[in-house]
DNA sequence: AATCATAAACGATCATAAACAATCATAAAA
DNA sequence: TTTTATGATTGTTTATGATCGTTTATGATT
C-alpha cells in the first residue's frame, strides 16, 4: 500500500475512534510496525494527529465527530473491539472485484476500515459508509436513491423502482438487533424497510452479530434464519445457540479477537 | 499514445483515486516508467497535480473535510466572491418548505452555506452538497441512486427508473460551462447526463453562471435558452448578452457582490 | 506502598527492494 | 537534416521490514 494511502487510512482510523493502536493499523494496511510508527511520527510532526504510546489519537477529541465518525457512547466502546474483529472477518470473505452489499449499522460500519485497500464494488445504503469509502479507498461506491435519514444515517426511498433493483451482489452484509430461533430481528422500522429492499439482491446473506445479540429477542422480525447463509459472531456464542444455528443450516464464523482485541468477552453477563 | 492523451489519462486517474502510482499509469498508458515520470514532473510544475514518491496525487485530495471546505484552484479563487454572491442570490429565491433541485458543480456548491439556516427539501446529485447539508443544516436531503463518480463528485445511474422520477420541484438550480445564443453548454458528458435526468423534474430552471461563462462557447449543448427561466450572473454581463437573454424570455438577475459579502469573506475566518 | 517479573512498545540499525535521476541510443517529428 | 520524444541502462537514493537491545507499562507479590 502506498504511503499516501496509509496516511489516509491512519487519519480516518484515528478520527473514528478514541485511539488507533499500531497493531490495528498494521492489520488495516498490511504493513509492518516499523512503517506504521514512521507514518505516525511523520503525521505527528505534520500536526495531523497526536502520537501516543501504543498508537495515535486525533487532535480533536471525539466529542465533536462530524458526519462521518459517529459520536462515541460508552455503550459502543465496550463492544467496539468485538465489532472490529467481526467486521474484519466479514471483509476477509471478500476478494478484489467482488460485488457486495453493505447495510447500514454500527457493526457493518467497521468494515470500511478493512476495505481500505480492497477494490470491490460496494453497494450501500449507509451514507457514512459511502462517504468513507469514497474518500479513503479505491472501491467503487454505489448508493440507492432516497431521503437521507439523519438519525439512522441511511438512504431510504419509499419507491420500489430505484437503482437497487439493478444491483445484484454475491454477498450482502448486515447487522442485527437480535437473533433467535424465530429469525433475525431489528429494532428500527426504518432499518427493516431498508434491509428488506436489499434482501433479495444477493446470493448469500451474511449477518454480523456479536454474541450479545443472541440474548436480545423482541422487536420486529426481519427474516427467518433459513434465509441467512452465514453468521459472524464472537466466542461468547453459547453452544445451544450455535446448535440452533447449525440446525437451521446457518454457517457460523467465530471471529477471533486477535492481539489488538484482547478486550475479553468472557464477562458477558 | 500521445502526450496530451497521456496527460488526460493521468489527470483523470489521479482525481478518481487517492494516489495513482507510476506502475499503474504505465499499465494504463502502455508506455515506460521514464515517460510517466516526465509527464508527472511536467504536470507538477504546471500545477495540475502534486508529485509524490511512487506516483502522483490530486491537488485536492478527496478527504472528508475536502467535501466540506474544498480548497479552490488559483483559477477559481478569482471568481469565488462572484460565485458566492450568485449562490446567495439563488438561495434568496427559496423559502422555507420549498422543494428544490441542486445540480452538482462548483458554483452551486456555494449555495450550501446560504442554505444553512433554511429548511427546504433539497434534491441533489452532488455528494458533497448532500454531505454538507446533512451535517450542517436542517434541510431534508434527497439523493438519486447510482454510482458515485469521484472526479465529478456526482451520483449518476445508467437506469431510468430511480427515485428521480418521483421528485418534482419548483426550481432547479444548475451551473454551466458556457452560455450562448445556442443554449447552455457543459464540458463534461457525465454532467450532461446527470443534468438531463433532472431537467424535466422542475417548473423553473435557474442557471448560475458568472459573466465569464458567456465567452466560453463550445462543448456539448445541454439545453436551449428558451428552456431556462432565470439566469443569475454578475455585473460583468455585456449588454448584448443581456439583450440576447431577454429576447429569449430569460429572466436575468445580477447578483451584486456588495460590501456585505466582501466583509463577510474577509473577516470570517 | 514498594518491588519485581513480564510483556508490550519503542528506537536504532541494517539488508533488501523499490523508486528515482541521469545518461545515452534510438525512433519519430519538424 | 535537426529537433524532439521515448525507452533502456546505469548508478543512486529512498522506503520498507526484520532484528536487535532498551524503555515503559502492567499487575502480581510481598
Amino acid at each position: 500500500m502506498h504511503e499516501r494511502e496509509r496516511h489516509r487510512v491512519i487519519l480516518s482510523a484515528v478520527q473514528s475512534r478514541p485511539v488507533a493502536t499500531v497493531t490495528e493499523l498494521v492489520e488495516l494496511t498490511e504493513t509492518s510496525e516499523a512503517t506504521i510508527r514512521r507514518d505516525i511520527a511523520a503525521l505527528h510532526v505534520q500536526g495531523k494527529l497526536r502520537r501516543v504510546r501504543g498508537g495515535a489519537e486525533a487532535l480533536t477529541p471525539p466529542t465533536q465527530a462530524g458526519l462521518i465518525g459517529r459520536p462515541f457512547s460508552v455503550n459502543e466502546t465496550i463492544n467496539i473491539n468485538l465489532k472490529r474483529a467481526i467486521a474484519k472477518a466479514a471483509v476477509e470473505m471478500c476478494a478484489d472485484g467482488d460485488s457486495i452489499i453493505i447495510n447500514g449499522g454500527t457493526t457493518t460500519y467497521q468494515m470500511v476500515f478493512h476495505l481500505a485497500h480492497r477494490r470491490c464494488q460496494v453497494f450501500t445504503n449507509s451514507f457514512p459508509i459511502a462517504s468513507h469509502l469514497l474518500a479513503n479507498s479505491r472501491n467503487s461506491v454505489i448508493v440507492p436513491g432516497g431521503t437521507i435519514y439523519r438519525e439512522q444515517n441511511i438512504i431510504l426511498s419509499p419507491f420500489e423502482s430505484d437503482v437497487t433493483k439493478h444491483f445484484y451482489a454475491r454477498r450482502m452484509f448486515m447487522g442485527a438487533q437480535g437473533i433467535g430461533a424465530h429469525g433475525v430481528t431489528e429494532a428500527d422500522p426504518l432499518l427493516i424497510q431498508a434491509e428488506n429492499k436489499l434482501l433479495n439482491q444477493a446470493d448469500e446473506l451474511v449477518v454480523l452479530a456479536d454474541s450479545s445479540k443472541f440474548k436480545q429477542r423482541s422487536s420486529l422480525i426481519l427474516c427467518r434464519l433459513e434465509r441467512v447463509h452465514t453468521i459472524i459472531t464472537d466466542r461468547g456464542l453459547r453452544d445451544e445457540d450455535r446448535q440452533m444455528l447449525e440446525d437451521k443450516g446457518v454457517d457460523v464464523i467465530v471471529a477471533e479477537a486477535g492481539e489488538a482485541e484482547k478486550q475479553e468477552s468472557s464477562s458477558v453477563a
